[in-house]
DNA sequence: TATTGTTATACTCTATAACTATA
DNA sequence: TATAGTTATAGAGTATAACAATA
């Protein structure tokens, strides 16, 4: 347990994490905003999913990931298939442009990573990817994908696996633990 | 120097930060959005400054800053007076209102930081805002306020220094370096 | 009746550009 | 001429609500 001031001091510097989301942001391709390369991020690691399932990995209601998906249809980069499982679901997968649009992307922000991070060790970054890993997970109930369509032709994940469990993280009750990937659904 | 795979998967989890902050967010009191949450907090933390300060310690225009300002300013919760050195220049300065906000914003995230990661020791969350600290400072050029305009009647830090030293890191030369206090400023 | 996904709408944050008033 | 700050406008990201199709 930490103190108040500590947890202060780190809720100031999660905020100004901000400038340096900014900066990644500054360098991507036209077409493809921050949105679409989390999106398309996250399908490369976890393979072809659904709707519902991307939205729980990236913690927005399903709406928003509705819009980024559609744009990235739009232009080519995925693809989305009904799943013949249930009609109502869409399964999402990478299309060859949409992959090497990804591995363009990993290579821009690993360049100004890179150069920005010249002087830190490979330790230390290490260090910092496990523990904002851990507190994605204290926070997220970002619970891992539970619908695997089918075997995915897509690579297993290239990053290394959540370096740091988080032990017994029980689902912390905080006011209400408002469902992120769902807006409330309104009971007529 | 770390290799491209640990990039990619450091820019993956800064990407994932952004659902820690929503989190943060939806606890706010009404009328106190993020921005300026952020704001009262540096004012907090280094005293009055200009509107120039601030925005460097934000990293956003200053037009920005500007709307924030006036936002704080409408509520009661910051004083803007003029600068006798500069006329074209304002000093913010957070009012007892503002420094009660301030305090009730501190208490709120710590909570529910304190209820999400309860189960980090305190070497764990200090090591977390170390290293992002370090990294704010490896990406920032935010240099520290230049402007101290005159010794400020509000408390000092309650923050505890910068616990790392970012070492050598020269102003790496990254395509362009953009100007991020100052939109170009247009020459006619 | 509940769930999956889509769309429309609104709000926040940010950057760009144009403007003013000082320096 | 350059700088400090303001305002208007536009774009991205997200949440809420209402809706259609399916379970």
């Amino acid at each position: 347990m930490a103190g108040q001031a500590q947890y202060e001091e780190l809720a100031r510097q999660l905020s100004a994490v901000g400038a340096v989301k900014r900066d990644l942001g500054r360098i991507l391709p036209p077409d493809c905003s921050a949105g679409s390369a989390a999106v398309l991020t996250l399908l490369g690691r976890h393979g072809d999913m659904r709707m519902s399932n991307l939205s729980e990995l990236l913690a927005v209601d399903m709406s928003v990931t509705s819009r980024h998906a559609a744009h990235l249809a739009d232009r080519g980069w995925i693809e989305r298939s009904p799943d013949p499982a249930d009609k109502r679901s869409r399964i999402l997968r990478l299309t060859p442009e949409g992959h090497a649009m990804l591995a363009e992307l990993s290579r821009r922000s690993a360049d100004l990573l890179a150069q920005r991070l010249g002087d830190w060790t490979d330790a230390e970054v290490g260090q910092l990817v496990g523990l904002l890993t851990r507190l994605r997970a204290s926070f997220g109930d970002c619970r891992t994908v539970p619908h695997r369509p089918q075997p995915p032709p897509a690579p297993p994940p290239p990053a290394p696996p959540p370096p740091v469990s988080a032990p017994g993280s029980a689902p912390v009750p905080v006011g209400e633990r408002t469902q992120t990937t769902r807006t409330p659904a309104q009971a007529t």
